[in-house]
DNA sequence: CAGTAAAAGTTGACCGGTCGTATAGTGGCC
DNA sequence: GGCCACTATACGACCGGTCAACTTTTACTG
């Protein structure tokens, strides 16, 4: 029981770290399973085909990053506002930290190539950036209340445009290779959020 | 000469066509070929391997869509704000007219599938970028000049800002299947260039 | 010009490898 | 002995890329 979970977690963590680089078409059971340490065929136990992989792969990667951004964003001595802009200043100073800039947004990458070609992976994908969406939306709800961003906003449709700017802003890093796209995405955002 | 050129735009229309759906890694060299309609060992002869034809390709995608974006955005009757809008309202009408409200940014996914493993793939999507993002930020300076948006705004930084969210709106847009991304962007859009 | 040989252009058969997947076991527990 | 979680092996398909052979163009000769 304990080492079903253990396997199938260690394929989970090789499999999202090799596909975070290489893209789903650009990587091969073999490396992932070679990479976990355990035998090819065990893949099949675990996983019915690679498309389900990949599906299971953005929630174990996913999951826990939206728990924790929750928390970010919810109770906390700082004001609603605040507690999103340090958010993403956070995440910007762990990508400044890194000698080499260059980073995958796991889902962005899953999404360009597969959200046409393989419908599950689509819903998928568009489930884990509803909740994502959601849980920012949440926030700036909150804001919204506390007369932090203008009335007229609706805090839904801010979350999304703020999210596919974060988006962007990430794609943007990886071709140019340095970290100024997140800088200018966090300038934009203190205007943003401004009654 | 002429027929030369024919093959090779041929192999570089279906090439791009496919790649937009599948992605790289995801199209092979002979599904390229055959859908232009012509033999396997000619695409060795006007490119020099896969690698050498995206980077092609990312040039034949996007020189004209620059120049048609740089036409757009330069002398009108309309002001430098209007121009910027009318631009990016038209694209969105167009996706909305699609029946099936799906679309690859074939930059967005190259990048996300190549940069890292590719310096030659990035460095040439890195710069069709910063060349789309030049075209955008003079209209805004003009803008500005105008007096349509604030004088404290770096008018290259709010580009690739709206560069970024454009991105991620078309990547949302992929993943959901429907176009409400890009309205929301649009309505963002409008909030943003504003004295 | 006609004839021809060298150069350039073009191509399909083929290479070693890897792909995702099916299946026939294997070993251990009840 | 029967069961079942697990895995070694094998399969056909296809991958990106090569290259010897074929065709066309060019250049030059008599």
């Amino acid at each position: 029981m304990n080492a079903i979970q253990d396997k199938r977690a260690r394929i989970l963590a090789s499999g999202t770290a090799v596909m975070l680089r290489k893209g789903y078409n650009g990587t091969g059971v073999q490396e992932i399973t070679q990479g976990a340490g355990v035998p090819k065929g065990s893949f099949y136990h675990y996983f019915e085909s690679k498309e389900d992989f990949a599906i299971q792969a953005l929630h174990y990667y996913y999951t826990p990053r939206i728990e924790r951004f929750a928390d970010a964003l919810s109770a906390s001595q700082l004001s609603p506002r605040e507690r999103i802009l340090r958010c993403y200043r956070d995440l910007v100073g762990y990508f400044a930290n890194q000698e080499q800039p260059s980073h995958q947004c796991f889902i962005g990458s899953l999404c360009h190539e597969m959200a046409e070609e393989s419908q599950p992976i689509g819903y998928a994908a568009s489930a884990i950036l509803q909740r994502s969406n959601q849980v920012l939306a949440d926030c700036l709800s909150e804001a919204q209340v506390a007369g932090e961003i203008a009335a007229d906003q609706d805090p839904a449709a801010l979350a999304g445009f703020v999210s596919a700017a974060w988006e962007g802003a990430l794609l943007r890093m990886k071709a140019d290779r340095q970290i100024s796209p997140l800088r200018i995405f966090i300038q934009q955002l203190e205007r943003l959020l401004q009654p």
